[in-house]
DNA sequence: GCTTTCATCTTAATTGATTAAGTTATATGA
DNA sequence: TCATATAACTTAATCAATTAAGATGAAAGC
C-alpha cells in the first residue's frame, strides 16, 4: 500500500484531485451523491483528509493560533487569572474551528513553529528580550495582551486609570501606604524596589498600575517612602506572605496596602489577620484582577475586576478581526470589606 | 516589497534556489565566500531562512515532536514526577536540535497538528478513547510511556515486579494492608474501588502495580478486603489526605499502606502522624516513583525510584532510534524509615 | 430548434521549499 | 598535453495540496 494522498486517492477512485479536495472542503462544488461516495471510500481506504502541512502551505493558513505565555507554563496554568484567560481563548478559538498551541515564553524557539501557525497571541510581557524582537519582526499576525508592542494590536484595560480609582477609593488623609507590586524590576526574589532600575518601563502593566497608585496618592497629598514599595516576582501565596511580613513590620506600620493582584492581597490579609491586625480598622487592602476567592474570603477584598475569561475571548476576536487599533476592555471597581 | 521566498531571494541575489537552500542547510555544497555573502544578504533583506512548512512538506519532517500528556496541563506541570520527565525530554530533544510541542490529552484534536509534527511521545494512558484510536492508526511514529499501545514501541519499568518487590519488603505476617491506588477506575473522586469495573485493565500501570501488590500479599498469605482498596483520581496532597483519613479509620486499622505514588504516601504519612499513629511501629508505608521530598521527609519514605528525568531522555532516544521493541528501564527499591 | 444557463467535474498553475542529476570550470596526474 | 577528477553551481522534478479557469452535458428559455 503506497502512501495515501489526494492524488493517489483520486486515481483509485477515478476522479480528479480537485473533486476529492472539494469533497472535503467545498461540498457545494460537487453533487451530494458523489461526495458521499468519495467520503465513505476515503474512510474505507484510511485516508482521513488532506494533509494539513500541504494545505497550510498552499492556502497560507493552518488554523492554529499560538498563545505565548510570558511566564512558565506551571505558573500560568495554576494562576486563576491566567487560566481563566486561557479558558476564554480556548472557547472562542473552538467557536471558529481554530486550534490552540500553548507556548512557553521562556523557550525562545519561535522560529521553529512560526511557519506552522497563523499568528500569535502573546499574554503578558515576555521577559525574554529575544522573543520580543522575534515578535516584533514576525510576518505573522501578533496580538498582545496586557502589554504593548510597537505597531501591534493589543487588548488591555486602562491599568493606570483602574489603579488610580482603586487607590482613590481606599486612601484617607494621613495614610501610610505600602505597595506590593508585581514584577516591577528584574529580580527573582521579593524585595523593596528602592533604587533598582525599573524593568521594561514602557509597556509593563505593573508600571502603569504604579503610575495610577502614585497619581492617587499625590492627589491625596501622600508620599511613598522607598522601602514601602515592594517588588514580587510572582503572584502567589508564598511571595505575598513574605512581602506582607516585612512590610507590616515597618515603622510606622502601613495603614493601606495597594496590591497588584488578588492573590497577593489575600495572602497579605491572611498574614495581617494572623498578626492580630484589624481589617479595615487598622489596615485597608485593595487588590487587582478579581478572582472568586476574593468574594469568599472574610473580609471580602476590594479589587479591580478584569473578567479574564471575557478578555481571552476579546483577544481572539481582536486577533481574527484584522483590526489593528488597540482595544480597551471594561473593568469594574468592586469594594469589599477590606477597605 | 514582495514576499520573501527562496525563489525571490535567489532572483535578487542572482543565484539559483538550490544555492540559497544549500547555504542554509548544506554548507559543504558551496564555497565559503558565497555562503557568507548569501547569508549576510539574506539577513539584510529580512529573510530568516527557508519556510518551515514547505520544508516539512518536502522533506517529510518538521523537527517538532509532540508530547501528549494524559492529564491536564496543570496537573502535569505541577507534579514533580511528570515535570522531571518533561525536563528529560526537553534536554534530549534540544541535544538533537528538535522542538517540543506540549499537548494536553484532554483536547482531542490530534488531527489538527498531526501533519506538522514528526511524531508523538505519549506520557501516560490517555483517558480519552478517541485519542487512543487516533494514536493507534496514526501514520506517524508513536512512542508510549507508562502504558502500552498495540504495535507501538514503549518505554516503561516493570511495574508489576517493582510493586511486588516494594510490597514484599514491607509486609509482615498478619498485616492488615490498605492500598491507595492511582486511577484504578474511571471516577473523578477518591473512593474505595469495591465492585466498580476496572478501567483500561490491559495497559494501565496502576493495574500492573496492583497485580504486584497482590502477588506479594498472596505470597505472605494476606488477603485484601474490598474497602481497603482505594482509588484516587490524581496524585496529590488533597486526595492523599482524604483517602488516608478514611482508610485509617477502618476497623481493624491498616498496619501497612501501599501507595502508588510518593505524593500520596507522604500525604498519608502526614495524616497518620497527625493522628498520633507511629511510623513504622504502628503503620508502615511504601510509595512509588521516588521524589526528592521523600528523602527530606521524616520519616524518610520507602519507595520504588524511577528516575523520571532519565526516563524522559530514554523516551526521546527510543523515539528517534526507530527501534520498535519495548524498552524496560531500571528502577531501584530504596528503603527508608517508613517501613 | 437553438442559444443560454447551470451544475458538475477536470485541467493545470501555484504554494515554498529539497535534492538528484547535470553542467561548467578548474586543478591534478601521468 | 590531454584525460580525469573534483569543486561549485544550476536545472528541473517533486512534496501534497488548492483553486481559477475551462470543458461537458443536460435542462431551461424563447
Amino acid at each position: 500500500m503506497s502512501k495515501l494522498t489526494l492524488k493517489s486517492v483520486a486515481k483509485t477512485l477515478g476522479v480528479s484531485t480537485a473533486t476529492i479536495s472539494n469533497a472535503f472542503n467545498r461540498p457545494d462544488q460537487l453533487s451530494v451523491g458523489l461526495r458521499e461516495k468519495i467520503l465513505s471510500a476515503c474512510a474505507e481506504l484510511g485516508y482521513f483528509g488532506p494533509n494539513k502541512a500541504a494545505q497550510s502551505l498552499r492556502t497560507g493558513s493552518s488554523g492554529i493560533v499560538a498563545v505565548i505565555l510570558s511566564d512558565s507554563l506551571e505558573y500560568m496554568v495554576s494562576d486563576p487569572v491566567a487560566s481563566q484567560f486561557l479558558q476564554g481563548v480556548t472557547r472562542e478559538l473552538e467557536r471558529h474551528k481554530l486550534h490552540l498551541l500553548l507556548f512557553s515564553g521562556s523557550s525562545a524557539n519561535l522560529e521553529a513553529i512560526s511557519d506552522f501557525v497563523d499568528g500569535f497571541i502573546c499574554y503578558g510581557a515576555p521577559r525574554n528580550l529575544g522573543l520580543i524582537e522575534q515578535l516584533t519582526r514576525s510576518p505573522k499576525r501578533v496580538l498582545t495582551v496586557d502589554f504593548d508592542l510597537p505597531g501591534r494590536p493589543s487588548v488591555n484595560i486602562d491599568n493606570e486609570q483602574a489603579a488610580y480609582q482603586s487607590a482613590l477609593a481606599v486612601l484617607k488623609p494621613n495614610d501610610t501606604v505600602a505597595i506590593l507590586g508585581l514584577r516591577l524590576i528584574d529580580a527573582p526574589d521579593s524585595r523593596p524596589v528602592l533604587q533598582a532600575p525599573m524593568w521594561d518601563n514602557q509597556s509593563s502593566i505593573a508600571h502603569r498600575r504604579l503610575d495610577g497608585y502614585l497619581r492617587a496618592m499625590a492627589e491625596c497629598r501622600l508620599t511613598l517612602q522607598p522601602e514601602y514599595l515592594w517588588h514580587l516576582p510572582e503572584s502567589n501565596q508564598h511571595y505575598g506572605q513574605l512581602a506582607a511580613k516585612t512590610v507590616l513590620a515597618l515603622e510606622p506600620r502601613p495603614t493601606v496596602l495597594l496590591c497588584m493582584s488578588d492573590l497577593i492581597a489575600l495572602s497579605a490579609m491572611r498574614e495581617a489577620l494572623q498578626q492580630g491586625i484589624e481589617i479595615p480598622n487598622q489596615l485597608r487592602v485593595v487588590g487587582f484582577d478579581g478572582i472568586e476567592e476574593s468574594l469568599r474570603y472574610h473580609p471580602t477584598l476590594s479589587s479591580v475586576w478584569q473578567f479574564s475569561d471575557a478578555k481571552g475571548q476579546a483577544a481572539v476576536r481582536a486577533f481574527l478581526s484584522g483590526d489593528d487599533s488597540p482595544q480597551r476592555l471594561p473593568y469594574e471597581l468592586r469594594l469589599g470589606e477590606s477597605s
